[in-house]
DNA sequence: CAAACACTATATAAATATATATATTGTTTT
DNA sequence: AAAACAATATATATATTTATATAGTGTTTG
């Protein structure tokens, strides 16, 4: 039945927007952004963050209590510092691809 | 100075992050990008992607006026049809990466 | 030119996200 | 144990997005 695999086809097409939707959600704002592209470098400390990012401290609590909810990092705490790294290879894909498009003409 | 190339590299690169925040904004909602992902394959009109979506119309329409308005996709006219097409190459690199990660695993 | 068709626009209520200020929780140092 | 430090949590006003209903525009057909 044509009909039917056509159905099936939308809505696991629909289950994997749902999905990809997320996504692109917790990277949906410039602050988080900025953050991933920072650790995808490797992993940083907050006070890191907050000096490479420029970020004001309560913003900066608040976009990574963002990005952790939405499992896109993964922190571990060494003394009084908190380090943070990327978990999702998802999100690492996607910022990989947009560095190529917004950051690579840039001069170092 | 270390400290203005440091002051200009964040407000490089926070310019960068909001550029690609608007893009990412354009793509994470699932109706977008689940018509992006049929755009991806070829041109279509307005009745194809609302047969190969299942969204219904009101929302079609206006999920594509917002990819028109962000420059998402482009438009041609044929008779009583509209055609669409994806514009930016931007988003087409996300489309694809999203697609390895959320429908490569896909029985077809 | 009127009806049918394909599509776009407007309106509005509800849900989410953002900006910003303030308070709180752990950890180390003295 | 108190002070200082690093980070998280809460509160709230504003803005943006979404869902949904309804109206309108441009094109072809009879």
């Amino acid at each position: 039945m044509i009909q039917s695999e056509n159905k099936l086809d939308i809505q696991q097409l629909r289950a994997n927007a749902d999905a990809a939707g997320e996504l692109l959600k917790a990277l949906a704002n410039p602050d988080r952004l900025l953050l991933l592209c920072q650790l995808s470098q490797g992993e940083l400390n907050v006070s890191d963050l907050e000096a490479l990012s420029g970020i004001q401290q309560p913003t900066l609590s608040q976009q990574l209590a963002v990005l952790r909810r939405k499992k896109m990092v993964e922190t571990r705490r060494m003394g009084k510092q908190v380090y943070y790294r990327i978990s999702s290879s998802a999100a690492l894909s996607v910022i990989h691809v947009l560095y190529q498009h917004f950051c690579a003409g840039d001069a170092k």
